[in-house]
DNA sequence: TTATATACGGAGGGTTCCTCCGTTTATCAA
DNA sequence: TTGATAAACGGAGGAACCCTCCGTATATAA
């Protein structure tokens, strides 16, 4: 008997000074959103993009059903992950910068991107705005990441690790070319070896 | 009891001279091959890259077995249109300057063009290889078509009917602008457009 | 014409998708 | 602290889809 009272007054829907304060999202939903988050991302590592959403809920420890209420589509579970991912790398410049010397924290951040390239290529084909490189997904995904570099490569100068002509975008399109370029097996372990001797030259002054 | 008679001597192992005779395949056979490909194109087109195997089947008019012997994957079948695609649009070069003047022949298949790119387009998230530009599928149908456009601006200077100071190669690539980026709807008639305007200066001379 | 390799069709079992609704729980006002 | 209630949860179940298997039909070659 869960019915709702139908015609009772309803307590949050406008206050006296005309605003409608929205309830602050409970606790569990937001848990269970992260978690079925980080669980996808796993997921489709693992199985590539064709994971049932089944599989991802009972990994996930909740519901099928909630998981559908926080991503309708399957596409938008994929979205998620994408942004996420592009969050987290873009987020990691700062944190390493924090934590360690210059050199060393592009160093990582290249390492890192790898690992980001990878799951950009794991859901390129279960999300088409990925692949459509002129959507706003990817505008925005490319700003961040772009930010980032040049924010890392500008330390490390400023530090006098690494030589100073070089143009951070340029140091990106190395990137891009070391990993999407790559289909065969193995290309993660080749992009992490060429971005180690790219290091070195970085380090060398002209 | 369609059995097979086991152990009885089977007439076309092998001839005297060692050469093993192929058994021409059977007009039926190609014939639901090619009416798969056929309606599976429009199918795609109309519904996207998620129409159920088995609608394709029986709009063709077969069986569903049928479709799995020809094609035993969802990819095959996909990648079976796309191929088709460019053949068919490298081949309608020679075929256009056969029966018009060189410089309406290059108009007309700068249009088949947009065509082409729009089943690129639906196919794109169906088919990986196609996603990852540097395939070998991709490789290919790119030569394909640039030679296409090598032949027909050729002989359209050739006959005087363009201005001559323009690279094919270019030409492909502002096609490639006018419909790859756009991704609002209407793309395909603005690309259109554009390549009337386009074709209105190459008939200009410098 | 006959034998047979080849192709055909579609029933059926397993999987995945996604909705719907009864139940549970976190939040907020009193 | 204590209800009342909005919000979230779980999972059963129907529909759609995938794909294999095998009995039947037919084109081909002798």
């Amino acid at each position: 008997m869960a019915g709702t009272a139908r015609g009772r007054v309803l307590h949050n829907s406008q206050e006296a000074d005309g605003t409608i304060p929205v309830r602050k999202p409970r606790v569990d939903a937001l848990r269970n959103r992260e978690r079925l988050i980080e669980v996808a991302k796993q997921a489709f590592a693992e199985n590539g993009p064709h994971v049932s959403l089944d599989e991802i809920a009972r990994r996930a420890g909740v519901g099928i059903g909630t998981l559908y209420r926080h991503f309708p589509t399957r596409e938008m579970i994929v979205e998620a992950v994408y942004r996420r991912e592009v969050a987290q790398l873009a987020a990691a410049a700062t944190r390493l910068l924090a934590t360690m010397a210059p050199a060393a924290a592009l160093h990582e951040w290249m390492r890192l991107f790898v690992d980001y390239i990878a799951t950009k290529k794991v859901m390129a084909s279960a999300l088409g705005a990925i692949v459509d490189c002129s959507s706003a997904l990817y505008a925005a995904s490319g700003a961040q990441i772009g930010e980032a570099m040049v924010l890392l490569v500008n330390r490390a100068v400023a530090a006098g690790a690494i030589r100073a002509d070089i143009d951070p975008i340029d140091l990106l399109r190395a990137l891009v070319g070391f990993t999407l370029g790559n289909t065969s097996p193995g290309w993660q372990a080749s992009a992490l070896r060429l971005i180690d001797i790219l290091m070195d030259g970085l380090r060398a002054q002209p």
